[in-house]
DNA sequence: TCTGGGGTCCTAGGACCC
DNA sequence: TCTGGGGTCCTAGGACCC
């Protein structure tokens, strides 16, 4: 029996986070943006104008600015993208509810059982851009495939705002001389890249022509899904949006202004990040109970420490004094510290626990007064005492406490 | 002004229990 | 006074993604 042919995309959005910034601040239109952290940060997002003096993703500010000495620093506001991502999002779930949020800035659709409605799937992909172009003010490049590896690949090829179509019939055409270093974003990393090379595998082409068993050998289980990935076949379903995989994870970590091997300001960032990483988890109601505690020191060697306890938390002091006890128990202070990072896992909702004590039900009234107080006058206006003393006598740096709430929207 | 920050998934090995 | 084997939970680290 012949399978019916599948129509999967992927909306990509170009230069997402540069992009937003050009269209709340008409200022920053056809001028050479950069998005960034803050502190001893790298660019996140470069608009299209910087991309032609060679700024990109990664670059540090001085080493952007060398290239292009106009260019326009902006400090990145998560809130505002995902706002903005929703709002796409909207649009995408008019030509069906199969829309799988990839990324912030990407998603993928399955319109198999809905293109008819619009014309071909080729029509469909130009109604959705003309809706984000004319809803949004935002341009994105789709790529239309049988799978998502070739909807992804195909939406690589003409960016910024290109639309291109490789039906099942040209897949083999489409691959056979892919380079396997352009596989980068459908599951081969620049280590496997290299491997294969060493391999004499240099193209997709080859990929798919060399033997389970070789790939196997050399790669484990994921040979199989390598071969596949080579073929152009590799395929896994697109989810529904209502059904997107529950969180696993929530932490965040921090580049400290300067290097150290001050405890207490070590002490002070493990406390900050653990109430941040707190606050979020009420946000998305829920509670873990892995504590990992994550160091770099200055010669970038990354150490990663984690320990399940007995009891669910999403509180900041208790996951602090988890989080101080690995630090004090695995690490010493005899090189000095670059990044401290903190993450939960081993989540679970919040609302299938039962309080049974007096006290913790308390303790979650105060949490939630608190987490009031913040979300009306921004975050950590009501913070730990010991945070409030460590800015004061400017161990923590104020900038780091502020996070991502001054939203300017210029609509 | 050397090298950010947020995640997911997989593997191998150890502890522990039956 | 011997050393099998299955199952589960946990940990560290690596690869990969945006």
């Amino acid at each position: 029996m012949d399978e019916k042919e599948k129509y999967i995309l992927l909306i990509d959005m170009d230069a997402y986070f540069a992009s937003v910034e050009q269209i709340c601040n008409p200022s920053l239109k056809g001028k050479p943006v950069a998005v960034c952290g803050e502190g001893r940060t790298v660019i996140t997002t470069a608009s299209y104008e910087a991309r032609k003096f060679g700024v990109k993703t990664g670059l540090t500010i001085p080493e952007a600015k060398k290239l292009c000495p106009h260019l326009i620093i902006v400090k990145g506001d998560l809130e505002k993208y995902v706002d903005t991502s929703l709002n796409i999002h909207k649009i995408l779930l008019d030509f069906t509810d199969k829309v799988e949020v990839f990324s912030i800035d990407e998603c993928f659709m399955d319109i198999t059982d809905s293109y008819k409605l619009f014309g071909s799937p080729f029509d469909t992909g130009l109604m959705i851009k003309k809706r984000i172009k004319e809803e949004i003010g935002l341009s994105c490049s789709i790529g239309i495939g049988p799978n998502k590896t070739i909807a992804k690949l195909a939406a690589k090829l003409f960016k910024p705002d290109g639309l291109y179509e490789v039906k099942s019939s040209a897949i083999e055409g489409f691959m056979n001389f892919l380079p396997v270093e352009k596989l980068q974003g459908v599951g081969i990393g620049d280590k496997t890249a290299m491997k294969l090379k060493m391999l004499g595998i240099n193209t997709a082409g080859d990929l798919s022509r060399t033997s389970s068993m070789l790939l196997r050998a050399y790669f484990g289980i994921n040979g199989y899904i390598l071969k596949k990935i080579g073929q152009g076949l590799y395929d896994t379903p697109v989810k529904k949006y209502l059904y997107q995989d529950a969180i696993k994870s929530v932490g965040h970590s921090y580049t400290l202004p300067e290097d150290t091997k001050d405890e207490s300001v070590i002490k002070s960032y493990i406390l900050m990040l653990s109430e941040k990483v707190a606050r979020r988890m009420r946000k998305y109601n829920v509670k873990g109970r892995t504590i990992i505690f994550i160091i770099r020191y200055s010669d970038f060697k990354t150490y990663m420490k984690r320990k399940t306890i007995k009891y669910l938390t999403y509180d900041g002091n208790e996951i602090y004094l988890e989080a101080l006890k690995i630090f004090k128990e695995n690490f010493n202070l005899k090189n000095k510290i670059r990044m401290i990072g903190v993450t939960v896992s081993n989540l679970i909702i919040a609302d299938r626990e039962k309080f049974l004590f007096d006290f913790y039900e308390k303790k979650n009234k105060l949490i939630k007064v608190i987490d009031d107080i913040n979300d009306k006058f921004g975050e950590f206006t009501v913070r730990p005492a010991l945070l409030t003393i460590a800015e004061k006598f400017g161990i923590v740096k104020k900038c780091a406490l502020i996070g991502s709430r001054q939203i300017k929207k210029h609509n």
